[in-house]
RNA sequence: CGCGGGGUGGAGCAGUCUGGUAGCUCGUCAGGCUCAUAACCUGAAGGUCGUAGGUUCAAAUCCUACCCCCGCAA
């Protein structure tokens, strides 16, 4: 049964949930999304992957910046919607907007709740450590992501697990989840389940400060680190006043002051343990192998890395 | 006009300011050696120096335009 639906999302996670609901038939009423902003080298202004995507869908969209004006509210409810589906968006929705569809507002979150509830929940699960995360679908109430479940699929998260590889499995994840509870709810056959009380966490906003290296944390944590800062916003330390890149690191044996290089082959003391370097980026260049970067930039042993 | 770095044999770089034989560290191939846990020795092949013009006796190098890659920043 088509569902006569408002979707509301910004960044590429969004995408597949909109391609997804799109592909099953759902009468796509309109998309909102984020106004466009500068953004990337020469800072033109530039459509959100979600509106981008809406536009070649052929769907209508508006870019509001607020939905806390009673103009932008009754616009919503003059769309007559069954449901809505909300994938990071990033703007507060008042109660007047979540009350307005028939069947209220679905949200798409990268995370099994409560763990995780938050701005972004991809990275600080595999930066806790976590061994599986996973997409929770859930009914949106006045709270941040404290709404209750409709749906919960998970998935492993594994030494090889990156912020990048975790994003696009949860974000295809989660529009196949949608299409399927969006059919279960239409016809009443998806209960909601309240969030436990106990495990919530959050997952506060990764910031550009968080990028810089310190060499004084354990060497696991700063492996998985790299790992849940692929691609953005990174990690990196300085050498010489440049500043590198660290794509990609094993954890080994050894030890030293901090930052300090062990061999000639860049092998890292950290806080507890070491790390050798296997990828990295230096300003300007392309991402290459740490034996290409020694060629041209080598760094001998006993080296601080800062 | 947001700021900036870069495009030189297969890889990573130097050379560009101060035009004048295209170089380094690797890889590859051939041969040798047998010890060294990124093996060692000898030799060889491999380059329109991003593209197109211009200046010049002479351009990787100076001038102009364009293409491509990337860092910061959002």
């Amino acid at each position: 049964m088509p569902l006569r639906l408002a979707f509301m999302g910004t960044p590429d996670f969004a995408v597949p949930a909109l391609r997804a609901l799109h592909a099953a038939g759902h009468d796509i009423a309109c998309v909102y999304s984020q106004p466009a902003r500068p953004a990337g080298r020469g800072r033109k202004e530039r459509p959100s992957p979600v509106q981008a995507a809406a536009e070649s869908l052929g769907s209508p969209v508006r870019t509001p910046s607020s939905l806390k004006d009673e103009a932008a509210q009754q616009a919503f409810r003059d769309l007559a919607l069954d449901i809505a589906v909300v994938v990071a968006y990033g703007l507060i929705l008042p109660k007047a907007i979540l009350d307005a569809p028939r069947l209220g507002c679905l949200n798409i979150h990268a995370s099994l709740l409560p763990r995780w509830r938050g701005a972004a929940p991809i990275q600080r699960a595999i930066l806790a450590g976590d061994t599986e995360s996973g997409v929770t679908i859930m009914q949106m109430d006045e709270g941040l992501d404290t709404g209750p479940m409709l749906l919960i699929e998970k998935t492993p998260i594994t030494g090889a697990t990156t912020g990048e590889s975790l994003h696009d499995t949860l974000s295809e994840m989660g529009g196949r989840m949608i299409v399927d509870a969006l059919d279960r709810v239409a016809n009443g056959s998806l209960p909601p389940i309240p969030q436990p009380e106990e495990g919530v966490t959050y997952a506060k906003k990764l910031t550009r400060d968080e990028a810089r290296i310190d060499w004084r944390d354990p060497a696991d944590a700063l492996e998985r680190k790299l790992r849940a800062f692929t691609p953005w916003p990174g990690s990196w330390f300085d050498l010489d006043g440049q500043r590198i890149k660290l794509l990609e690191a094993r954890v080994v044996d050894g030890g030293g002051p901090p930052g300090t290089t062990l061999d000639d082959r860049l092998t890292v003391a950290c806080g507890e343990g070491a790390l050798r370097l296997l990828r990295l980026q230096r300003q300007g260049k392309s991402p290459m192998e740490a034996a290409d970067f020694l060629r041209g930039f080598p760094v001998p042993k006993g080296r601080t890395l800062s």
